[in-house]
DNA sequence: CATTACCTGCAA
DNA sequence: TTGCAGGTAATG
């Protein structure tokens, strides 16, 4: 379940660890289709000796900038991890690719469900990629003004709003129902019923719950770790996400469950409104 | 706008 | 054995 807290916390790790480095080989590729190249051997052949120049984050995406303007956008889905260990460390059944770095170690992406993606594109590719999506809910390009916009045009619910990534990138299940929480709106209401008023908490809502999760390193329900295998803190300051029958810590009334565009929702009933 | 496909592990 | 978890692309 990585969103944007959790895929900044696998960039940093990574950060760490590639930038400057050199992809040596591919090792291996058990699952080719994790990989946008029609075969294993132009996948491996278009990152061989490639140097790391940068690790940056868009949105859920991981840019893994190449030394030949080629960029490796990662996507985790709901249960990649990009680690990077020791070669001699036994891999296993889930890590389905392996390259070789020059210091000895690898990176590895595991993934039980294969839902993880890697492709890798030119500069139009991270172009396209930028504007896909809406703004960064943490970077200045996002404004009260041009989200309380992108709100009275989006003819359904606030709850699917919020998880749609052209209004604003990197909000997930876990973090839409955090935020609406916090400001304290109910997450049935349409998207444009939103007073200024309201608007206004939810933009603050939306960085705070990120802001804070950052700070907790993510929020590990399963899968999610960060590149040295770490989990996150997160999940122990969650108000909403998964506390169905557990007193609201506003109100004490029982945290609710419900469905809404298909996706599990937590609620409290008498605080959102 | 909603639904389904992609996958697997795990709980009921 | 069924169904759920969840992000995104594709489809209805």
């Amino acid at each position: 379940m990585p969103e944007l807290p959790e895929v900044e916390t696998v960039r940093r790790s990574l950060e760490q660890e590639l930038v400057g480095r050199r992809f040596v080989a591919l090792r291996s590729l058990g699952w080719p289709k994790i990989v946008n190249t029609h075969s294993p051997e132009l996948f491996a052949e278009a990152i061989a000796q490639r140097q790391i120049q940068q690790v940056l984050r868009r949105a859920k995406y991981l840019l893994i900038e190449l030394d030949n303007h080629e960029t490796l956008i990662v996507h985790l889905r709901m249960t990649g991890q990009m680690l990077v260990v020791a070669a001699d460390q036994p891999a296993d059944k889930h890590t389905h690719v392996v390259v070789e770095l020059d210091n000895g170690r690898e990176l590895r992406f595991h993934d039980p469900r294969k839902f993880g993606r890697w492709s890798l594109v030119d500069r139009s590719g991270v172009d396209e990629l930028n504007q896909r999506l809406g703004p960064e809910p943490l970077g200045d390009d996002f404004t009260l003004a041009d989200f309380s916009q992108r709100l009275q045009r989006k003819a359904t619910k606030i709850k699917p709003t919020l998880l749609d990534q052209s209004v604003l990138a990197g909000v997930g299940n876990i973090y839409a129902d955090e935020a609406l929480w916090l400001a304290k709106i109910h997450p049935l209401r349409a998207a444009k019923s939103l007073n200024p008023a309201e608007v206004a908490a939810l933009f603050e809502a939306i960085k705070t719950v990120l802001r804070n999760s950052i700070e907790h390193r993510g929020t590990t329900l399963v899968n999610y770790r960060d590149a040295y295998g770490a989990s996150g803190e997160n999940q122990y300051h969650l108000e909403a996400y998964g506390r169905t029958g557990e007193p609201c810590r506003r109100c004490g009334t029982p945290i609710e469950r419900i469905v809404v565009g298909q996706r599990s929702t937590h609620l409290c009933p008498v605080c959102q409104v």
